[in-house]
DNA sequence: AGCACGATTAACT
DNA sequence: GTTAATCGTGCTC
């Protein structure tokens, strides 16, 4: 493991372009505490919106009451409603003023796993945290965190570095169900991914029993 | 006040 | 591949 590994991500991280943020999020390890206990897993999936001029993102309506917290400083989360029914998680980026974010789409699950499995109850744990409902699901991620501040010493909901992902295991694409965004916003490949992550990756982070990722109900 | 639609998911045919 | 579920948001009237 690398040194740096486990340790929080600080703010600095965050204050980057968009894009660049969404790629070197893949591996770091997302962590939430409830009650007391450690939900945990690897981001294995990212996209990038930036700017009022990307017309897939939020804020290409301007400044909302809903965009406001992704016109405010890096490290904070954006926690949004949609569909009727679901929580999407983004941490906010770039500098104060400029709206961007990074949607979190994808977790390897690590820790926590017997919390995880009562959210998703009845789910295969390949299906835990593999879309970006999914994972504020597992995590119990909804509305009453948007705008908490992921880089506070005391925060239930946080970054911590895990394992460098080498450029040969990162694809990027299109982002996702942007299907009205007009060109070139809707083909911009600001989607980026773990290749094979759900065969490749437990086995390469070398998770076995002596983790609890195996572990049984 | 009314309306169309959404950074999705699960359950269908 | 298709579709229901379900409601906040931001736009138009």
């Amino acid at each position: 493991m690398p040194l740096t590994s486990g340790g929080r991500i600080p703010r600095e991280f965050f204050e980057d372009h968009a894009c660049v943020v969404a790629r070197k999020l893949l591996g770091q390890r997302l962590v939430r505490i409830l009650d007391g206990v450690r939900l945990a897993g690897v981001v294995v999936e990212t996209e990038a919106y930036r700017g009022e001029e990307d017309l897939g993102c939020h804020c290409r309506h301007g400044r909302t009451p809903r965009t406001s917290v992704m016109y405010g400083p890096a490290g904070f989360a954006y926690v949004y409603f949609t569909y009727g029914m679901h929580w999407m998680f983004n941490i906010v980026v770039e500098r104060d003023g400029f709206p961007a974010a990074v949607l979190i789409r994808a977790l390897l699950p690590m820790e926590g796993l017997d919390r995880m499995a009562e959210h998703r109850r009845e789910k295969p744990m390949a299906r835990w945290a593999d879309g970006p409902a999914k994972l504020c699901q597992a995590l119990s991620i909804d509305g009453k965190l948007n705008g908490s501040d992921l880089c506070a010493p005391k925060a239930q909901l946080f970054l911590e570095w895990g394992q460098p992902i080498p450029d040969s295991r990162v694809t990027t694409t299109p982002r996702v169900g942007l299907n009205s965004v007009p060109e070139p916003w809707k083909s911009i490949p600001w989607r980026y991914l773990v290749s094979d992550w759900q065969a490749d990756l437990p086995r390469e982070l070398n998770i076995t029993s002596e983790t609890d990722y195996w572990r049984k109900r």
